[in-house]
DNA sequence: GATCTTGATCGATTATCGTCGATGATCGAT
DNA sequence: ATCGATCATCGACGATAATCGATCAAGATC
């Protein structure tokens, strides 16, 4: 491997994907609500803490939930959030590989278990 | 300090515009490209190494450079367009207190040198 | 001075996004 | 069976954003 290796646009793709997940501000507080949080909490907590109102707060939720930064389980007619610990090792992986701290070839290591 | 510190709205929008600025595959290959560039690059090299037009490509730079995570030289009728090292310290923390990994009272020891 | 190269800007188009209020669906409690 | 709480979904709206081709300004070259 001579020359040095680069990312694909598939690849480059799906990491945009996840930050545009925290590109914005609403939603990266509410990660950070929930990073930090002793428990899982319902949307009606997250809304508690925030300004937006509630559709907003869960509309949120799911935008996360879809590249998995959040895990959601029901209980009853509440659905209780929490953060996916798996993208606590991924994605600051990614953070390294674009801003060139460590290789692409590290990239295949780094795939979500989800 | 009792309770746990939570970060404010508004550093939760500064750092949701850095995400967003990689919230794009076009401007995750720029950023890679330059990352890993022995030199700066000009606006025609990114251009012959991704598959949009020359416009696109300088629009994304522009977007890039709006949060400080690329710089430019302009050097004669073409720019010269680099990484900026700082965002290499600045841009991972913020990373890490998102995701609950250092607490957020570290956030102050973050101000980006720019 | 005429021409070529380089890259920023403009205008337009289309798509995506953030937010809200209202409605609906589901479950628990009375 | 009814009521209340909780939360997802819907429809709408304004605001951003991604991309393109065309144009333009500024330097270099001849």
């Amino acid at each position: 491997m001579k020359q040095r290796m680069s990312i694909e646009r598939e690849t480059a793709t799906e990491w945009a994907s996840w930050f545009r997940a925290l590109g914005d501000p609403t939603r990266v507080l509410i990660l950070h609500l929930l990073a930090n949080a002793e428990a899982p909490m319902t949307v009606g907590d997250i809304t508690d803490q925030l300004d937006v109102g509630q559709s907003t707060v869960s509309h949120h939720l799911a935008t996360l939930a879809e590249v998995r930064f959040v895990l959601v389980d029901q209980v009853g007619t509440s659905s209780l959030w929490r953060m996916n610990a798996n993208c606590l090792a991924c994605f600051p992986s990614a953070v390294d590989v674009v801003m060139g701290r460590i290789p692409a070839e590290f990239t295949n290591a780094m795939e979500c278990s989800r």
